[in-house]
DNA sequence: AAGCTGGAAGCATAA
DNA sequence: GGTTATGCTTCCAGC
């Protein structure tokens, strides 16, 4: 309908705006248009440019409506046969008739108000990625409305992805250029979070107009609204029914709304655009909704809102964010003292503009923010939060955001076709509980979200979303809101239950795996992509005006049903090696395990071959519930170094645990070649069939103790210090600290990970050594001198301290003490560990326990290496029982660093270890 | 009555 | 390309 109305003014537009001024432009192709908005005499026609439809419409007709000949004539097979990325335009009397009859289009129109609607980048700015329930916007197949006939449209135009992909990919690179336009250009507007600027500021513009001037406008780009906000506000009714913007909201006020699949009602959503970035990004149509009608606040809170969940949009990748304006926080700005404290002057316009010309023209791209390094503190302005896959520490100064539970390993989550599944819960009783130790001035706002688990870096999760979690049983208050498109239950942290909170109200929601992959920019996957961490922030106000920022995940949750029941998990075993004889005993503990289970023993070649596999026997007389026992197979080659491979709980042909890494050692005694003291090998993890390895889940051998592991699931071998499968590397930032990926300076896609083996005996140097053990430290003491030697092993895994470096130190602050066992094989091999640079100082004590070798001895006189606490250790040295304060390096026999796979570790100074 | 929970049917998709 | 196994989503029923 939209396209035959419409297409004559866009061959007008065509013709007008682009075609005669830009003759080597070809608009018939998205790739060619964006090219067009590159460049900046364009941009500043298409600035002024009238109004036009908005980017949803287009992609909705297109879908629909193969485009004539027109577009043939011009050469382009693509788009004659797939005519998904159209240039439309709408003359400016056309959209108020659209408007008023659509509310999208009324949403765009709106802020065509200054002439800005004809900002074609909108147009091609497909929204994909935006209500991933809203059918109209959303080629979701799931939507209850001819969804297959629309997947029907979809499939039978197989280029209608790609090309969606070419121009969104460009006009990312476009939006990038135009970002760092010195001149406040169209695209001058945040990226991808222009959407939902847009429909903040249309919300502004006409529920506040006081709020903004008019002088934004140059810097509210076009593309805020036409681009995002109709997929932002356009339910699916107002687009197929065309409902008058005027409709009252029909949503159901539960924060769960519970709908029945068969009693779809489309007309039973929210047809108002102030409505339509629900709660559930993209996915509230169907509910999940906070009953609040007031989900756009005053200016100033909402303002403040936007600010939070705007922002983040600006650049943050495309492919882990979504790009969709409709995830844009309309929050409720009544008791919103957490988002309140953001604004630097809420309630001034001036600053309001300021702030907001501020997000606009000055937060960096992702290839410009000052991105957090060694002696950056976690700091943001109050306009410039961190953005939700920011990575973030846990400890800063004197401040700590802690999960003193830990959630529960399992948490089925909910669809929105359900009822609540209820609240996650802690590992025994009760629900986790957050802390932050270091402040209690005011109260402050604990940000939730459900975050990924996956073996990349730590984001919101895709297709999991937080979900309020009501009822009488619930005593935590909380509020949700959209930032960045994610989901965010904010939960006030108040002095009086000592900056505490127990998460009683947060429960999982699950998207179908559908309606987000179709999304635009989505690249991860639904299927099997079931686990999650629940990440938790803190903003925490300063003298000088900032924010600092604390971030703390919990360990893996598995959320889905089957999964849940039937995949097996290791959550710890013991011991982590042996000799390559084989025949020791192996203690597992785990869920869905059991003697019937199988226990294989694998060992892959880097590129996924598998070099060695073997069951272990169970020995079911020593096995006990969930706590199994296997015999360690025999290692079928000699070596002479150490060899890590991996084993796996199986409990049928798919049903298969994370690999855990042991290692086996070499039938040596004695001292050890100079190779073997190299054996901390890096290797990348292959994210196989057999595992995928989410972080949290340590798949190799995650020796690590765990710092928020509940009790229960701590194994003490007499021998062996109990490994854990459990925190994520985030809770275990030591090992981001030691072994970061060599990557992790720059933004990385990649799940390359570090496996670190073997550690030969030698002394560290510890990053930064103290004086005076910190009281925090001592307590592990008594672990570290009654916990014989042990391997410990890097979990494969960067994905929690992210590409993003900087956030490692911070983390690393964030452990608490630590005992990381290193199994000696000889006292002779020295490897040359180099002093940390200053920066490490900020380092949390960590004690590393380096044995000797258990053959040679059983003493856990261990020698410890601390690395000097956040803060308040600074150049000093740890006094260490019987030991000099410094640990020296001893000079000789030091294998050179590439020998030792630690070349390519990093420190966040630049400097490689 | 509403929310929570466990189970499972039926379909879709991967193997 | 057909079959089977597995995963996803929805629905039901009971608490």
């Amino acid at each position: 309908h939209i396209a035959t109305d419409c297409s004559g003014d866009r061959d007008i537009f065509l013709s007008k705006w682009i075609l005669p001024r830009r003759p080597d432009l070809n608009v018939r192709t998205p790739h060619t248009s964006t090219q067009a908005l590159t460049r900046q005499p364009v941009l500043q026609e298409l600035h002024s440019h009238p109004p036009c439809l908005p980017s949803s419409d287009n992609y909705q007709h297109v879908g629909y409506q193969p485009q004539g000949a027109q577009y043939g004539a011009q050469g382009n097979p693509r788009a004659f046969d797939c005519p998904s990325i159209q240039i439309t335009s709408i003359a400016p009397n056309n959209h108020v008739e659209l408007g008023s009859s659509q509310e999208g289009l009324a949403v765009g129109g709106a802020e065509g108000g200054y002439s800005e609607a004809s900002w074609s980048r909108g147009q091609l700015y497909l929204p994909l990625d935006s209500c991933y329930r809203d059918q109209a916007l959303c080629p979701s197949p799931c939507s209850s409305l001819s969804s297959r006939s629309w997947m029907s449209d979809l499939s039978s135009c197989e280029s209608f992805s790609h090309v969606y992909d070419d121009v969104e990919g460009e006009l990312r690179d476009a939006a990038r250029l135009a970002l760092g336009s010195p001149i406040g250009s169209p695209m001058g507007s945040p990226g991808c979070g222009g959407g939902a600027f847009g429909v903040e500021l249309w919300q502004q513009k006409y529920q506040h107009p006081l709020a903004f001037s008019p002088q934004l406008s140059p810097h509210q780009s076009p593309r805020q609204s036409p681009c995002h906000s109709p997929r932002t506000s356009v339910t699916e009714e107002s687009w197929l029914s065309r409902r008058p913007t005027s409709r009252p909201t029909s949503r159901p006020t539960s924060p769960c709304g519970k709908r029945r699949h068969s009693s779809a009602d489309p007309h039973a959503r929210s047809p108002s655009p102030h409505h339509s970035p629900s709660p559930t990004p993209g996915a509230s149509p169907r509910g999940s909704i906070t009953g609040d009608d007031s989900w756009v606040g005053s200016p100033a809170g909402t303002l403040g809102s936007l600010l939070m969940s705007g922002y983040q949009e600006l650049d943050v990748p495309s492919k882990t964010r979504k790009t969709s304006g409709s995830q844009l926080g309309l929050l409720n700005s009544q008791g919103d003292m957490g988002l309140e404290s953001f604004l630097d002057s809420p309630g001034e316009e001036g600053r309001e503009q300021d702030s907001l010309a501020e997000l606009f023209l000055q937060v960096p791209s992702h290839f410009s923010w000052n991105k957090p390094k060694p002696g950056n503190p976690p700091l943001f302005r109050t306009s410039s939060p961190p953005p939700l896959d920011w990575p973030l520490p846990s400890q800063f100064d004197q401040c700590e955001l802690k999960l003193e539970v830990q959630p529960r390993s399992y948490h089925r989550a909910h669809y929105e076709t359900e009822g609540s599944r209820g609240s996650i819960k802690a590992a025994t009783t009760g629900h986790p509980v957050v802390k932050l130790t270091g402040y209690s001035e005011q109260p402050i706002s604990l940000l939730l979200f459900i975050g990924t688990a996956d073996d990349r870096y730590l984001r919101p999760h895709s297709f999991y979303q937080v979900h309020r979690v009501t009822g009488k049983m619930v005593t935590t208050s909380c509020q949700e809101k959209i930032m960045g498109g994610t989901k965010v239950l904010e939960i006030p942290l108040l002095p009086e239950n000592n900056m505490s909170a127990s998460i009683d109200c947060a429960g999982i929601l699950k998207l179908r795996n559908a309606d987000i992959e179709l999304k635009k920019g989505e690249t991860d996957i639904g299927r099997k992509n079931t686990r999650v961490r629940v990440v938790f922030r803190v903003a925490i106000p300063q003298l000088d005006g900032r924010m600092l920022w604390l971030q703390t995940t919990s360990v893996p949750v598995e959320c889905s049903q089957r999964s849940g029941q039937e995949l097996p998990q290791v959550e710890s075993f013991s011991p982590t090696c042996c000799s390559v004889d084989g025949g020791e005993e192996l203690l597992i503990i785990g869920s869905n395990i059991s003697s019937t289970s199988r226990f294989i023993f694998t060992e892959k070649a880097p590129d996924g071959r598998s070099l060695w596999e073997m069951d272990a026997r169970v020995m079911p007389e020593k096995s006990r519930g969930s706590s199994i026992v296997v015999e360690v197979p025999p290692y079928n080659k000699k070596t002479k170094d150490p060899v890590q491979v991996q084993f796996y709980v199986s409990n049928g042909k798919r049903r298969r645990s994370l690999t855990q890494n042991f290692t086996f050692l070499p039938a040596v005694r004695g001292h050890l070649p100079a190779a073997a003291a190299a054996a901390v090998k890096q290797e990348r993890w292959e994210t196989d069939c057999i595992s995928h390895n989410p972080p949290g889940f340590c798949p190799s051998s995650c020796q690590m103790p765990p710092c928020d592991r509940v009790p229960e699931l701590v194994y003490y071998d007499s021998r062996d210090l109990p490994v854990h499968c459990g925190p994520s590397s985030q809770n275990h930032p030591a090992a981001s600290l030691m072994f970061p990926h060599p990557s992790s300076s720059a933004p990385s896609q990649t799940s390359s990970v570090l496996h670190q083996t073997f550690i030969p005996p030698q002394t560290f140097r510890a990053p930064t050594q103290t004086s005076s053990l910190p009281p925090k430290t001592s307590s592990i003491r008594p672990q570290v001198s009654t916990i014989p030697p042990q391997t410990f092993s890097i979990p494969p895994q960067t994905s929690s301290f992210s590409p993003k470096t900087s956030s490692i130190l911070p983390q690393v602050s964030a452990l608490p003490p630590q005992t990381f066992s290193v199994p000696s094989q000889t006292s002779s091999v020295p490897p040359q560990i180099p002093t940390m640079p200053p920066q490490a100082s900020s380092l949390p004590l960590q004690t590393f326990t380096i044995p000797p070798l258990r053959e040679q001895s059983s003493s856990p006189s261990s020698r410890r290496v601390y690395v000097a606490p956040a803060g308040s250790q600074k150049d000093t040295l740890l006094p260490i029982p019987g030991e000099p304060p410094g640990i020296k390096q001893e000079p000789e026999d030091q294998p050179n660093l590439g020998s030792l796979g630690l070349q390519e570790i990093t420190l966040d100074d630049g400097r490689m270890l």
